[in-house]
DNA sequence: GTCTATAGTTAGATAGAC
DNA sequence: GTCTATCTAACTATAGAC
């Protein structure tokens, strides 16, 4: 193949899924691509760089998946399908969501991370004002967005946090599913 | 004061709080405490040993307070009153809760930590076992306790994670707490 | 118990030939 | 663009005097 720069990308990611951000080194990543330090610095600024350029890659596939199911759903059908995909997605992937979970944590103290965070604003952003207009629209219970995203989303990340040994997560998330909705929907219900 | 190995912890902790674990060096130690490499190796197998000993002081106060709140309270009591501490002990104390979060992460990846990690599944199991009687005793909706334990504290953590310039806690702390109960109970209502 | 001094290791990063 | 070789810096941990 001639694509260094994505031979790199591809041998890197699965070292950090499994040794984390802060086990992984440059000669991990070296020896895993077959590239040398001098490609590895000559495409990405180090190793921030490199993780960095895979979050990017993995948000832009998130967003484009998001901005497909934007259209003419309900807020119910956002709020359960969202945390489904996130909960299917996680359990399947949990190495993988682990990393990112990593990558969001340091990007908060490491400022050559910083473009993480600007994703995860602008992201966050557009959600805020989605749940504002279905607010103004009587749609969901009235509160900040920082609230009503930790009653949400919370305990699915809490959940995929601590599932570690488990096998069957089926009844799992139709419990977080349906409990994310409850607690933002104006009139709860129950179905079982 | 002759007491050196208290004498590095205190010294120790703030580091922690404001660098991170893994942001912080023997060496800031060293000066921060006036202590000397050899005196912090000498009580402490290193940085893993430093914080473990951390943890096991702050986790003893936790868990002396919550003995001592569970005699003869009703689940709702229970639920909310833990839910409510928590929001209000790490909303005042934020670096302190962030530091500790990054304990409990890197305890999964570092053996070094472990006695962390013992703690934490040690507290997990006597929650658990409460939850399962509550279930007994038809006071609480039935479900496997990580998911119950997500939905009850999930949302909590979610905000206090991204909760970062925020001033006013207060009627996002009701929410949640309300949240948190209503999550769990079999009959839910709605306060407000 | 406490100290000084330093060994030993590993990481991230760069220089310069090809 | 890709490589080899190397540099610098930082950290953990230990040895041994007092």
């Amino acid at each position: 193949m001639a694509d260094r720069r994505q031979d790199i990308l591809d041998a890197a990611l699965p070292i950090f899924v499994e040794k984390g951000y802060i086990g992984t080194t440059i000669a991990d990543i070296r020896k895993a691509s077959g590239a040398t330090t001098g490609s590895i610095y000559h495409f990405f600024s180090g190793k921030p760089g490199l993780a960095v350029a895979l979050w990017t890659d993995a948000n832009a596939l998130w967003v484009t998946r998001a901005e497909a199911g934007r259209q003419s759903r309900t807020p119910k059908e956002m709020v359960t399908t969202t945390v489904r995909a996130l909960l299917e997605w996680a359990t399947a992937n949990r190495d993988l969501f682990l990393f990112f979970e990593e990558l969001r944590i340091r990007a908060h103290s490491d400022p050559e991370l910083r473009p993480i965070l600007d994703e995860i604003t602008q992201t966050h952003d557009a959600a805020a004002e989605m749940y504002r207009n279905w607010v103004a629209q009587g749609q969901v219970r009235e509160m900040e967005w920082p609230v009503a995203s930790a009653l949400i989303v919370g305990p699915a990340y809490d959940y995929l946090r601590k599932c570690g040994h488990m096998s069957d997560h089926g009844a799992a998330i139709e419990m977080l599913v349906e409990n994310a909705w409850n607690s933002v929907n104006r009139d709860p219900q129950r179905s079982a």
